[in-house]
RNA sequence: GCGCCCGUAGCUCAAUUGGAUAGAGCAACAGCCUUCUAAGCUGUAGGUUAGUGGUUCGAGUCCACUCGGGCGUACCA
């Protein structure tokens, strides 16, 4: 529909010379009484023109070659606006390519062959994913599905670091525990690791060593367990709502590559970094920051800042088209940085997008849960995932705006799942799919001969939503807005749900059966298609 | 103090990127199952979009200031 709108604009355009001058805007009023689509074009070039915008309008829509059988009236309205309304036979041909496509409609070719590098949850092996990671892994997982969907060839990417101060507290935190299993008295130093996993990654070293390491707390054996087995845990939560990483990313490459060394001589060499009080200073006061920043430490050691920018460096030179990064707000002061770094290097960071996720809140008995890993106090995801299931989950943190601070109470979570509107969007799929069986038994069958008798109010309304599908997901990807294709499939629902309690199938003519079946089957198809990006099953039953 | 994000119905959040009368779900109230799944549908009520000013044909959306909240503001990552 969309594109037959701007076909005619582009003839039009032919004659209305000032018409190449705007970006035609279309939109979908909200009143039904304003069309189908409508365009704001006459209002915009009031100033350019210095008429009348409904002057404008008329003599745009005088230009105008219509097909009758596809545009049933163009009216102008209000203050200028264009509005267009559709055929009921043209609006209806949609349900027929739906059911032709089936899984790809709503999948685009455009960006084909793009490489996307998606980095996303990248904590490091410390303990449990908590419910904080969890709106980082679905975002990233979904942004990167989206991706595909419009036709990019995207790898999921997982970055760790497992050496640095960090990773040294988790092993003496390891090791104490052994010992203490061992029968000594052993004082458990606050800074440690408290959660209970230690514990048992401790258990599985004397298990398997008996005291072999009792003089030994400094082996490396503590720390490269308790790595193992809790990478070994974090992979295992994150299938369970279906991610799965193409790359897993270690800083240490960067290292023993000798890339960070490469860097650090780049930028000696272009003059871009200074020393000064034993540190190496980093000049980000010419590359377009407020102030210098150390990327080597006085003891030798780099800060964050010069890794980081080595690995986004190694994403550019593994040709990457579009880098993604999924942060949490507590970041939003460090990428700008690696940012600059990067285009000192002499890339493009136009091709960096750093998506800024917004904490969740959550509560638990009215109260507000502050997480910590090394306190161990937090609600692991694996917790919640038991508690809701995966789809509830997923749903969950895709629902709203990654800018939104979302509250989560968890209590309500756990009773009131059901009212989750992720049930609603698959009972639909499933109420679609009792009423084909119950069609079956009546041996009635979807026919698109007479799709034109779909001529009421609410099919209408349905099967217009349905020609937006494609525009949304194009919409949801580009803008790395997953919660926008959430809302359309609500609203989907929600059409569908009046559909059938105003619309009956068995017990209508049969012509008209046959075509509201065909009707659904593209709803059906629709909405698995939407849940599918979302790793959502869509039951055949509930 | 400074930077980023946010403030919309009692609660949780939308709003086609500046469009026409700001919408959903919970919660409340009143209805709808001897016919395809009532995890559903219909209706009622609920708003000075935190506040004040500005920009223009038009502002929840853009700008300035004020108030309130979140996250940062390291030779931690």
């Amino acid at each position: 529909m969309k594109n037959y709108i701007k076909s005619l604009f582009t003839k039009a355009e032919e004659k209305l010379d000032y018409l190449k001058d705007i970006k035609i805007q279309l939109s979908v009023p909200q009143e039904v009484s304003h069309g189908d689509y409508s365009t704001n074009a006459a209002m915009l070039l009031t100033k350019k023109l210095k008429k009348n915008p409904r002057e404008i309008a008329k003599e745009i829509i005088d230009n105008f070659d219509i097909d009758e059988s596809i545009i049933s009236k163009i009216e102008i309205a209000g203050p200028g606006f264009i509005n267009f309304f559709f055929t009921v036979s043209y609006v209806n041909k949609i349900v027929k390519v739906i059911n032709d496509k089936k899984n790809s409609f709503g999948k685009s070719a455009k960006y084909n062959g793009i490489k996307a590098n998606v980095e996303f949850v990248s904590a490091n092996p410390t303990g449990p994913l908590t419910v904080g990671h969890g709106r980082n892994a679905v975002l990233g997982d979904t942004v990167a599905k989206l991706l595909e969907e419009i036709g990019y060839d995207v790898d999921r990417e997982y970055y760790f670091n497992n050496a640095g101060r960090q990773m040294r507290v988790l092993g003496n935190s390891v090791a104490a525990r052994y010992r203490e299993l061992l029968g000594e008295k052993i004082e458990f130093n606050d800074e440690y690791y408290q959660g209970e996993y230690i514990k048992d990654i401790a258990k599985k070293i004397y298990e398997q060593y008996g005291d072999k390491y009792k003089d030994n707390s400094e082996d490396d054996i503590f720390k490269d367990t308790a790595e193992k087995e809790i990478f070994k845990d974090i992979k295992q939560t994150l299938e369970a709502i279906n991610i799965k990483f193409d790359n897993y990313f270690n800083e240490n490459d960067l290292y023993e590559k000798g890339e960070i060394q490469r860097l650090l001589d780049f930028f000696e060499e272009k003059n871009l970094s200074y020393k000064k009080d034993g540190a190496v200073w980093l000049k980000l006061s010419e590359l377009g920051q407020e102030v210098d920043k150390v990327i080597v430490k006085s003891t030798g050691e780099p800060t964050y800042r010069l890794p980081d920018i080595a690995y986004h460096k190694s994403k550019f030179d593994r040709n990457y088209d579009l880098i993604i990064d999924i942060f949490g707000s507590d970041h939003n002061a460090t990428y700008p940085d690696v940012l600059a770094g990067i285009s000192a290097l002499g890339y493009d960071k136009e091709k960096v997008k750093v998506i800024i996720y917004q904490f969740v809140t959550i509560l638990e008995k009215g109260q507000v849960v502050k997480m910590s890993t090394r306190k161990a106090n937090y609600i692991t995801l694996d917790e919640l995932i038991d508690e809701v299931g995966k789809d509830v989950v997923r749903y969950f943190f895709i629902m709203r705006n990654s800018t939104s601070h979302m509250n989560f109470d968890l209590d309500v979570a756990k009773q009131q799942s059901d009212e989750n509107p992720v049930f609603y969007l698959k009972y639909a799929h499933a109420r679609i799919a009792s009423i084909l069986r119950m069609v079956k038994e009546q041996n009635l069958n979807a026919s698109f001969d007479n799709l034109d008798l779909l001529n009421t109010e609410t099919e209408q309304k349905l099967v217009k939503y349905l020609h937006k599908y494609p525009e949304e997901v194009m919409l949801a990807a580009k803008n790395y807005e997953p919660h926008k294709l959430a809302n359309y499939l609500e609203n989907l629902a929600a059409l569908f749900h009046r559909f059938y309690t105003e619309c009956r199938i068995i017990g209508s003519e049969k012509e008209l059966a046959e075509a509201r079946i065909a009707l659904i089957l593209a709803v059906k198809i629709v909405l698995k298609n939407g849940l599918n990006i979302f790793s959502i099953e869509a039951p055949e039953k509930m």
